[in-house]
DNA sequence: TACACTTTCCAAAACGTTTTGGATCGCAGG
DNA sequence: CCTGCGATCCAAAACGTTTTGGAAAGTGTA
């Protein structure tokens, strides 16, 4: 059903039909009335594509679901989707998603999405240190909003969860319950986050006076099979630490279960710290101590700023960080005597 | 860049150089070799509105995204997602995402899909038993396929394991293992591949001539909380069962933490069976025994049907049942004497 | 009566493609 | 010289909308 047929079934040229849909002030009540009336009982819907075309904008936005990141053990990026498609759904705008691998073809796709004019803006999520996607889209110009941060030579819009603060904080926390050999099971440094938790983690280890000790170091990837491989490593080897702290509550579970197997109790010999607070960290055994962020919300909010990127916002207006509490549970106690 | 610029730059009209762009054979090949050169020159890519509007199709399809399934509890859809989006960007097709609260709202951003015209096919998952999102689309016409069958009054193409089979032979495994008190923990019964699964464990107790006891059989949410919840109350009881075969790995992780924390062992008192083979069922404690189900190869061949399908493919070649096999791991042994 | 101003409507252009139905030219065959 | 034909090309219509720039009719004012 077209808009042209409404009007001739009402007798009305298809600008007083389209201007009485749109709310233009230049028709009388009257008319819109039965417009509306008439658009409503034969169904009339507008084609998106042709209003796309005309407007010169398509209602789209864009993001690109790297393949790896769909795997069952990663549950982040799905949170994430739902968040920012329910906001877009609700701004009557389309998400486009395009799953492929990582890698070159993920500044391709981004490609195929700006230049075919598929998409009005992009979001991209997990943002590397050096993110060539960013670079590209700076370079054209194409409107876009970020989950986490990058260096860029330019500004952004993100938004992004304070982990540096919120690693700060619960090192500050285990030191507090008298831990000294703490380790870290970071995420793989081509992240801009990694970093982030790097640096927290490092600021409270100085200002207590501890040094780095790089053996207290791992990096893995964001999912459970990472924790569990890296867990092994640290717990195997002769100068145990006495706490750890997870980049993920998906590692710290990994963690978990490691520490079960080696017959170490949690906390009493080990402590160990989560990052996201998924449902299933407080049904763990024992419950997770975790930082918690609301991915969810965040991609409600990502949809927003893309929103209001396309509106005209500034950049400057449109850089958010969230702050990461951390929530006390059972995994986390003082640290043992030996 | 538009077609009219190309165009101009080589004083072509934009006739010529669309068809020597599409290979029509009425251009020759000296122009159709500076229209390529140039069109790569300037980096001329079309715009997809414009040749969706021209053409009547929208070169995408359609799915819906419950938010409710969004959940990190439920990693099943994102999984789904990546397979079926991976395919179609090959096939050079669009996937539009649209993230909804389940209910009526859901049916409503079906028609905004397809008769905003924004999407010329859609895939539906998790099927329902009576399924309005289906009744809708069979009657507009649209083709869609399914994850998942339905009860319809004309076949409808899908792809779906062929989860009674799987679980007959599950209940049978469990049977030959000296089990009699065998409870299930369903799916919801809206969903049509709740009935399946339990007529598959039905049909096995019947053969093994063991009557259904309905205090052996529980409904719960596809999640981890739903399977601590269900098993509690299957597990608390007096007469309690001594295998439980579960819709899902999810409800199987939960019911084994809860046979964790009420001291029951497993496999030597309790035997659990699960479904889907996530990874994480093989690294559970003690690792899961259950039905594989390769739901991002599903997600894939969703994708290859839905492209048949706006190619013409009869429904009746569209419709695939996937074998689920059982995967014996260390949750299930014989059954004890008591 | 003439003028200006409002209100209400509409024809036509435009967005960027694809496709239809020729038009033009050169050349071979009669 | 005319006809017919293949090889190239192109103008214009079409897809369904929005928007521009009026036009027509009504209303009050001088």
């Amino acid at each position: 059903m077209t808009l042209k047929r409404v009007a001739e079934d009402l007798n009305l040229s298809v600008t007083t039909v389209s201007r009485a849909l749109n709310g233009y002030p230049d028709v009388s009540e009257a008319t819109r009335e039965k417009v509306r009336e008439a658009a409503r009982k034969v169904g009339y819907v507008p084609n998106r594509l042709a209003q796309a075309l005309q407007r010169g904008t398509s209602e789209a936005v864009g993001i690109i679901l790297p393949s790896q990141f769909g795997h069952f053990e990663d549950p982040f990026f799905l949170e994430l989707l739902v968040g920012i498609g329910e906001r877009l759904h609700s701004a009557n705008l389309d998400l486009v998603v395009c799953a492929v691998p990582e890698g070159p073809a993920e500044v391709d796709a981004y490609k195929r999405l700006v230049e075919g004019r598929r998409a009005d803006a992009v979001i991209i999520a997990r943002t590397r240190r050096h993110d060539e996607r960013i670079d590209y889209l700076i370079e054209q110009g194409v409107p876009f909003v970020t989950h986490g941060r990058a260096e860029t030579a330019t500004p952004i819009a993100f938004i992004d969860a304070d982990a540096r603060t919120a690693f700060r904080r619960a090192t500050e926390r285990l030191i507090e319950l008298g831990h000294r050999r703490i380790a870290l099971i970071g995420a793989p440094e081509e992240l801009f986050t990694a970093g982030e938790r790097k640096t927290g983690y490092e600021e409270a280890l100085r200002a207590a006076g501890i040094t780095f000790d790089p053996d207290l170091y791992a990096v893995t990837r964001l999912n459970e099979r990472g924790g569990t491989a890296a867990a092994e490593r640290l717990l195997g080897g002769d100068k145990r630490p006495t706490a750890l702290l997870c980049a993920n509550d998906a590692i710290a579970l990994g963690a978990l279960r490691i520490a079960r197997r080696l017959g170490i109790a949690v906390p009493d010999e080990l402590s160990i710290v989560g990052f996201d607070d998924l449902p299933m960290a407080a049904q763990a055994e024992p419950p997770l101590t975790t930082m918690r962020q609301d991915i969810r919300g965040a991609g409600a909010r990502l949809a927003e700023m893309v929103c209001a990127r396309l509106g005209g916002t500034a950049i400057a207006d449109l850089q958010e960080l969230l702050e990461a509490p951390l929530i006390e549970r059972e995994s986390t106690g003082l640290a043992s005597q030996t």
